[in-house]
DNA sequence: TAGATTGTTAATCGATTAACAATC
DNA sequence: TAGATTGTTAATCGATTAACAATC
């Protein structure tokens, strides 16, 4: 049996995987651990110890080959295929996710969003449609939806996450912010901009 | 002299804040770390053990008053005031951004946004003016800002942000997708959503 | 008083780093 | 071959958890 990896490994990898991507956008080939650690402050070792725990993917005394890698951590991490989504929330938030390009482009489509207003039902968004919620259930077991993004304010967060985990969704990007409970086995990221500003002001001085 | 706290104290502390507030909102008025921890999947011993750092803000036997412990929390992460903030892009992503009302509803408030696009500079964006590039390095260090935003492509990301210490600014909320270096003593908190899914998706079976 | 929960110390656990043989 | 860099093991470091005296 394959040793368990880190959660902390693991999360760590998309960071590389980025990484790789804008060195092959400056024209790069090969790159070491050295570099990469350079370039994300993170020390070499770890990287090589990281990547250490799906194989060697370099070569002593050369350094990695860039798309070589980046293909063998886009199969790791399962990012070599394209991800339908669902979005939950056609708000404020919920618009400003559907108008983001940057998903799509990395391979997360969005295929359909949830609402539950009456006077949104049926409108569009972006290029969407709005749904009713009462269709959400249905949708995601017919579409064998595995991922959700929840944009809907914090009190009626916990209840979307409940209907979506029951029509089999195993992965939720929460921009509520609240903490979502969840069942074993189903992944929860969370998305708070006010949070990340929180962690800093405490260093800066009066 | 106080020990230093660890990083990951202070990036926890926002997280209790928030779950607190929430608690405010549901009408309790004490809590307990037992519960505390309940709601965030932490254990109870991590949360006393983070509060110790600062003093004893809970009572033996009975727990911890939320309303004081919720300012407490705030002064030590000095976010009991206001903040201004800069946001330097004005597209999709920026445009998402200046839209977004959790900011001011909780204390950061965005009080100018630059662009280099000639045909956005003077148009407005929600209730702002989009300002050149030109005078963001002035406009910081007139107005003290300590805290900025980056909404721009990444190819351009690093060069705002140098720009941005240079004027000052002590704490950076990137949303490019790229690691930003910076000299000691700046702050860099990154938000690219994509990588939350990408850190999901290992998860998930065919 | 009895029950509950804190604040803190000591023990455990896990993650990071250092070091180096292997090898390109 | 000499120089460079990987992959991996062992050592270090730091964070989490367990446990409990103090005390409300």
């Amino acid at each position: 049996m394959p040793t368990e990896i880190p959660d902390i490994v693991i999360s760590r990898l998309p960071v590389y995987l980025r990484a790789l991507e804008r060195l092959t956008q400056e024209g790069q080939e090969v790159t070491s651990s050295h570099e990469l650690g350079r370039r994300l402050g993170i020390s070499s070792a770890q990287i090589r110890k990281d990547l250490s725990h799906f194989g060697g993917f370099g070569k002593q005394g050369t350094g990695y080959k860039i798309a070589f890698l980046k293909e063998q951590l886009r199969q790791v991490l399962k990012v070599e295929r394209e991800w339908n989504v669902v979005l939950v929330g056609a708000g404020d938030l919920g618009s400003a996710i559907a108008h983001y390009r940057g998903f799509s482009d990395r391979g997360f489509h969005i295929i359909s969003v949830f609402d539950n207003s009456a006077e949104k039902i049926g409108r569009k968004l972006s290029t969407y449609d709005i749904e009713p919620m009462s269709q959400l259930d249905e949708f995601v077991t017919e579409h064998d939806i595995r991922i959700a993004m929840i944009a809907v304010p914090a009190e009626h967060a916990q209840q979307v996450a409940d209907t979506l985990v029951k029509a089999g969704v195993k992965a939720i990007l929460n921009y509520a912010p609240i903490n979502l409970s969840v069942p074993e086995g189903v992944h929860v990221q969370y998305i708070d901009p006010v949070l990340h500003l929180q962690r800093m002001t405490y260093y800066l001085s009066e």
